[in-house]
DNA sequence: AAAAGTTTGACTAAATTTGTCAAAACTTAT
DNA sequence: ATAAGTTTTGACAAATTTAGTCAAACTTTT
């Protein structure tokens, strides 16, 4: 399964450009392009929407490559990972119907 | 949805300890716990487990609260939650799999 | 072998997290 | 009402983690 340090370096290596050109339109050092690459180090959000619009993809897509690699990360090596990940799913669930339910309310 | 600071704070409650009993028990400050029960604080892995033997419950079972929350938290109020929880599901998915494969391969 | 590209590690700076404490604010019982 | 017990708050320092910088070492391409 791929990594968000994958996808952008594949994505960066099929455009043959360089770590220096990419880290410089970023502007960044290009050894933390490397390691951030390479899972060494993570990006920060707004360095992934600065890589969606270099490489011209979706910012959203990027985003959720970019945040779930933050979840496993989180998770470790936890066997109770998937149990955690389903009940962060109600959670947020619950939270965005509780907010659709008062924004309902509202506009009453 | 109640979260894990709700859970042991309930849980506090329904035993009448005070923070500072169960505080102490944990040899933490009272104001962390505190804090920790209305998610001013995080907990950490050790903690909760020190929780579960406090409270006599199952281990895992606080475990999932405590870290279904972290993700959440790492979510924020990302509207690409719910698609990022879900790769990471398949990624830790991947993982498991891997991991399991590799062992056929290694009894081989 | 020279040039271009990538990786590594050591170092500093900045930011975040964690722990401590005491006073303030509540709550409950007398 | 007040005294005792409990919880919350906020300021502060210490410790840990994360981010940024740089140059040398290593690898690949030409």
């Amino acid at each position: 399964m791929e990594t968000f340090g994958d996808l952008i370096k594949n994505l960066r290596e099929s455009r043959k450009s360089p770590l220096r050109v990419v880290s410089a339109y970023l502007d960044i050092d290009q050894a933390i392009l490397s390691k951030i690459e390479r899972g060494l180090r993570k990006a920060n959000r707004d360095l992934v929407i600065k890589l969606s619009s270099y490489f011209e993809i979706d910012k959203n897509e990027l985003l959720v490559a970019w945040l779930s690699d933050k979840l496993v990360l989180e998770l470790e090596d936890e066997e109770i990972a998937l149990k955690a990940l389903q009940l962060a799913e109600e959670k947020v669930l619950y939270h965005t119907k509780k907010v659709s339910t008062i924004s309902i309310i509202d506009t009453i």
